[in-house]
DNA sequence: CGCGACGTTGATTTGCCTCAACGATTGTGG
DNA sequence: CCACAATCGTTGAGGCAAATCAACGTCGCG
């Protein structure tokens, strides 16, 4: 498969171009390959580009004052990735994204994305949808902070990503739950159990 | 002041459009005028609407199996407000919105933004960039869920809000940060006897 | 004025964190 | 391919922050 052919029928498999746009579309576009550990974006950087998971996983976390990992976000195939607050306003960093399993993702930048929206309005209304869809997801995920216990959340966790558990080691999930990885071994024991 | 004038000075402020759009976009928005305990939205009710807040506060809350309020978000002037996950795709309310401050809203149907989207390209990406910031910011409060301790949520909070303390009881303010009215006083009392 | 809603304070319980030690698993160089 | 080290996961003991339960002060509205 042609790599530029599958940045059309990979990322926007639900629309039609006319030859003129897909050649648009793809001059915008670059490929990166990436190792596990490799990092993608670094705090303090200034964020003038997303990503787009076309395979692997990658994850993007947060380094408090003590020096702890928060994860906010895993991303898989098909998701976007970057430091959103950072990336709509081309400031610096305040996350950093790196590569927990072996991936492929195409990378581009927000002007390009911006004279994207102008020439093609079907790009845009594409990325409203996309951002409407994440907007929902983070809500739900704070109802659920908000409302389940740290059990619960696990499940749901598992529930939401099936298949992400063999990418992801036990103390990044501790850290997107929110737990000590100590608490999640005990909840994993407890559930295991049953 | 014409109550249609108001609808694009207030919301659309920073674009300009042609006469005929002006009419276009109208057309479609409805003031309604809210009591404090109007409820606005209802648990199980299919969501067609969002919401446009020219004055007063209003709350989005969930309420879990234990029949405990989580509040989701405030809203004040310049803010719009829906169950979002509900409203993207036509489905029902999880949640409830009521008005905890007489309130003046403009009111717009999915079905009328999404013709406006198409016949007003510059009102689409309006949209797509408030989604944008609502994003970024409600992914700012999971990375502060996540890093700050009870009381640094609390004075986020504040700092975040600065004039809505009028607006909401304390209990609102609990069940937005996911503590108790009791943790919530005994932080409050910590604070003040500094 | 009186009642209900709201906020505060105290005593006790509970879930999670911290610190510490020890298995298990993975990865790497000889 | 094995041996060993590093990384990761588990278990235990003790402490702390917040929840729970209960009682009481205070404010505002009908």
């Amino acid at each position: 498969m042609n790599i530029q052919e599958s940045i059309i029928s990979d990322i926007f498999k639900d629309i039609s171009f006319s030859q003129e746009e897909i050649v648009k579309i793809e001059n915008k576009f670059e490929k990166l390959v990436l190792k596990k550990k490799d990092v993608l974006l670094k705090t303090g950087n200034t964020v003038r580009h997303q990503y787009y998971i076309s395979s692997g996983c990658l994850r993007t976390y947060f380094v408090d004052n003590s020096g702890k990992e928060h994860t906010v976000q895993f991303a898989i195939k098909d998701w976007w990735i970057s430091d959103y607050t950072a990336f709509f306003t081309t400031s610096k960093a305040v996350m950093t994204i790196d590569c927990i399993q072996d991936a492929s993702v195409y990378k581009v930048s927000k002007m390009d994305m911006e004279s994207l929206y102008i020439e093609i309005p079907q790009v845009e209304t594409f990325f409203r949808k996309k951002m409407e869809f994440a907007f929902a997801s983070f809500q739900k995920r704070i109802i659920g902070n908000l409302s389940q216990s740290t059990k619960d959340k696990y499940t749901s966790f598992i529930n939401t990503y099936p298949n992400i558990e063999q990418s992801v080691k036990n103390y990044h999930i501790a850290s997107y739950l929110g737990v000590t990885t100590e608490t999640l071994s005990r909840i994993r024991k407890e559930i295991s159990q049953k």
